[in-house]
DNA sequence: CAATTAACCTACTAAATCTATAGGATAAAA
DNA sequence: TTTTATCCTATAGATTTAGTAGGTTAATTG
């Protein structure tokens, strides 16, 4: 399952790759229109600027905005962003691998086989849908 | 993420899947070769043959086994007892679903529409890999 | 029958994660 | 210098996860 914080991030951006403009927005006006409380978007769009793929202006007329054209940014990307492995099991993650302490051997793993394939194809969509083509 | 539940509990499925013979095996043996604690893998089972997939017998000489033939059994129906929903988010979800809060229109939801082709894609291979499938 | 075996059942707990909120600091603009 | 809006740290309540403890029931075996 998504967490919330992935779940408002991904709107968020969303939000910010249907302007037309590349102005700033304020944190207020997303929240209102996304219906996600302030704080907690406040945060989750502080980590998002940190991580390299918004832009922020602070005083008057300041907000956030993408850094990218959205047509370049992969759901790939906002997903480690903001969610961390796309995988159903670390041991098949390719960012975030991580060994599993029970299995001795990965080939001989069912859950490995199985979970392998998932990633394949979820890989395969996020890599092919940008920020624009959620933007419609 | 997988839960440890879930995924100890397809282990244990295909460990049983793998048997040639229908007879019941212990919990201990399934621990002991899968690397689960007993305790814990205990539990799981146990909801397993309260969902109907497993089927247990007391006493010396006995364990848990399968009732229905491995080929017969879809990775769908495991997910779905062990893990609950397969979708991302429960408002794609087809045997769980959630309406969001956040959400006035799903259809004008940009998560909602990335989530519900992995959702199908996910589906697709969940319902064409059997536990037999994964016992090789 | 009695001892052994192994599943069954209830309850509990420690740790981690999630979903925020509080309250102020900093920087830009008017 | 006032206002605006992001930036930053800390914290807290709720939920979920990953088990553990300890005893009960039912089947087999001697």
């Amino acid at each position: 399952m998504l967490s919330k914080k992935t779940k408002y991030g991904i709107k968020a951006l969303v939000y910010l790759a249907k302007q037309e403009k590349r102005l700033p927005i304020q944190i207020s006006t997303i929240s209102q229109a996304e219906n996600i409380s302030q704080k907690f978007l406040e945060s989750i769009l502080l980590t998002l600027k940190k991580k390299g793929i918004l832009g922020s202006k602070k005083g008057k007329g300041g907000g956030y905005y993408l850094l990218k054209d959205p047509k370049e940014v992969p759901m790939t990307n906002v997903m480690r962003l903001l969610e961390g492995p796309i995988a159903m099991v670390p041991c098949v993650s390719l960012n975030f691998y991580e060994k599993c302490d029970d299995c001795p051997d990965e080939n001989a793993c069912a859950v490995h086989k199985i979970m392998i394939k998932v990633r394949d194809n979820t890989l395969e969509i996020f890599r092919n849908t940008s920020l624009a083509d959620l933007s419609f």
